[in-house]
DNA sequence: AAAAATAAAAATGTCGATATTTTTAAAAAA
DNA sequence: TTTTTTAAAAATATCGACATTTTTATTTTT
């Protein structure tokens, strides 16, 4: 058992992706190909080939001859990729509802428990990192169930293109004991309605349930000066 | 007013993928560094960006230092394609019908009387490209009216993979009188609901319309010995 | 025939040469 | 003096040649 030895290029394009959503590099910045190299020492070759990479997903602009810079972000933006994700979503549960087998229903309540337990006995970081995970796990048990590989790529795509959003609400929702409780809630019923196999009506609860974080992200942005307009 | 000079990787990515879509390199071909430096008259490092760019988006795949590949194709990727992109284009002439104004209306209505009217007076391949390139704008124009960039992104990433299997109905529809007739009815019931406002309508006859070309495309894929299964 | 050693082919990565863009400084005009 | 224009310099992006590492094919040995 080893592990599968990947190239630089995809080294860097794992590095460069985390330190952006994290804000090492802020939106708009520049991205400095003699930085980058000497950040993540490598050369220009797969440096440009992890740029390219990121430039697809959106999260990297690129001009020809005058290099990358970070994607800008936007309240426009914010609000056209959690309408589009809720959509999707949306029609990909209402899907899983109707293609679901009894293994996705045992993974939707599983990852639904596992989401329900955890507990503050750990420091902040740790606690806003283990909901966080178990919180996707759950959310994407659920998609799982509409049985389409190509459905699973386009919203991992979206997520991607969200994330860097998403990480300015996570703070807000896991250290609000209210906000917590209400998600809880939330999930507890969207799960009852899936089990009971009513279609329309979890499509319309993840329509809702997506859209929730808007306004919340809304502000932080504004707050934080992280877009232009 | 110059034409934007864009670098040697945007170039040999879209030549690469003409190169594939239209079956220069058949599925699963081996995609030798060497020969492609060749075809295309560049160096390494631009061509493994385009490479990496294609992998991005299925028409290529790698394997870390065992080079590249055109991706295989198979019936059960086809029905996946056409099943994902189906319900995706279903949700978003939903939100077209309920979002769409006076100018979308009247952009779906040009486009479908653009389409209607291709005649053959043309060259059997001239007529092919034009019907194509009229049908595309056609539902293009229709699914616009959802009004959401990243929804149209996820729509043209499936596009961009369901499009070597499209290149095999197109002949057979085309090239077939009573089909084009068939499809003109389609487009037809289609656009006279849409400008009806039947959202549910229109989404579950754009659902039915996708799913047509599943089994032409199936019976030329098994006859061209295009998969393995 | 199976395993080991060797040779050939291919993939990956670094580096420096060249072209382009941006910045800075200087000169000219308002 | 301030603004605009022009020219030079610096910074940067892009690319392909070359070197290194890894895989694959071939031959030799047991």
């Amino acid at each position: 058992m080893e592990t599968e030895r990947q190239n630089q290029a995809v080294a860097a394009y794992d590095r460069l992706k985390q330190d952006i959503v994290a804000g090492h590099f802020r939106p708009g910045e520049k991205l400095l190909m003699s930085h980058l190299k000497e950040r993540y020492s490598l050369g220009t070759g797969p440096m440009r080939e992890a740029l390219s990479q990121l430039v697809a997903e959106r999260l990297v602009t690129a001009i020809s001859q005058r290099g990358y810079r970070v994607a800008k972000m936007s309240l426009a933006e914010l609000e056209d990729i959690y309408d589009a994700r809720a959509h999707l979503e949306a029609m990909i549960v209402g899907l899983a509802v109707e293609r679901g087998d009894e293994h996705w229903e045992a993974q939707v309540i599983a990852s639904a428990h596992t989401l329900a337990s955890v507990a503050e006995i750990r420091s902040p970081e740790e606690m806003l990192s283990l909901w966080d995970r178990r919180h996707q796990a759950f959310h994407t048990a659920i998609a799982s169930g509409c049985g389409s590989d190509k459905l699973m790529e386009a919203r991992a795509s979206l997520m991607g293109q969200a994330e860097r959003y998403r990480q300015l609400w996570l703070r807000q929702t896991v250290f609000s004991t209210e906000a917590l409780a209400h998600k809880r809630e939330e999930h507890a019923a969207l799960v009852e309605v899936l089990l009971a196999r009513d279609a329309a009506r979890a499509s319309q609860m993840m329509l809702e349930h997506l859209q929730t974080p808007v306004p919340i992200i809304t502000a932080v942005v504004r707050d934080a000066h992280l877009v232009a307009d």
